[in-house]
DNA sequence: TTCCTTTCGTTAGCTGAGCTAATGATTTAG
DNA sequence: CTAAATCATTAGCTCAGCTAACGAAAGGAA
């Protein structure tokens, strides 16, 4: 028989979005050696995987509005990270893609930024890290769904 | 013999602050109507479970600096949500401490707040959501051990 | 063709989170 | 009683996020 006072739903709730934010305010300054914070090195790493796209489709890919994307775009291109490309079929539009630099910066900045939680992670038993490891595909789903 | 493409605490560790960013930022827009947004929501919480506490206790708690928090307790304190008490004590801090006004939008908000996320929750299988339940207690170890 | 509409990206202008450095007020140590 | 430490605030900055408005390009209808 189940504990009764497991947290339900709403508290699970709570506790993710709780969870969220401080993670994110603990890894902010990480990585202050790159330049690159947290939107900036998601939307590098989308340039870097999922390689040339539009900038409407990389905003609608970190889920935020165009201008928003523009302005990181803009920064990331004045480090000389990520380059734009003229896409003869529709001149409207921008190829997004990501330099040379851009690459191996992202690549170096990820390392460094998630060193930390991974080094958490390592620490945990094999039991454990199943269990995470299986608690994030059902919580990327979740995010999916909202 | 666990399967060789598992991902690692590496990948594992890219993965926590993907979806962190993306829940976040999926969750920002959802509570428009209070103008109680994350940090705000975060800060009202602990002020009202927390019981009285001095705005240094506050900006430790939300780990953050705390001219940071100086801010979000003004914004709060002008919608009537939290009152600040002089400390006849220490006369240098304060003590704040939510308002009856403050600890009803608070729960309202923060039930706003996540709905929509508590909904995804559960809707998960009995046997996920213990997954997941197992797993928000390690993450708090991890981001606590950060 | 010539308009009209839609779409894409940018610019302008706003709110708000986060920081460091410096200040004023108070407490504590010497 | 003076000097140092502590607490909160102010000033001033960077950056993320939004909406509204705009110009450029594409596409459809007359």
């Amino acid at each position: 028989m189940s504990n009764p006072r497991q947290p339900g739903p709403e508290a699970m709730a709570e506790s993710l979005h709780s969870a969220a934010i401080h993670l994110l305010r603990k890894l902010r300054r990480a990585d202050s050696a790159s330049g690159l914070n947290a939107p900036r090195l998601s939307a590098l790493s989308v340039i870097v995987f999922g390689g040339p796209l539009t900038l409407g489709q990389l905003a609608a890919a970190e889920q935020v509005r165009p201008p928003t994307m523009t302005r990181i775009v803009q920064a990331l291109e004045a480090k000389g990270l990520v380059k734009k490309v003229a896409n003869p079929e529709d001149r409207r539009t921008i190829h997004l893609s990501a330099t040379m630099k851009g690459k191996r910066v992202m690549v170096e900045a990820r390392e460094r930024r998630v060193r930390s939680l991974a080094k958490q992670v390592g620490q945990l038993s094999r039991e454990e890290q199943r269990t995470v490891r299986a608690a994030i595909g059902l919580m990327e789903g979740i995010i999916e769904g909202l």
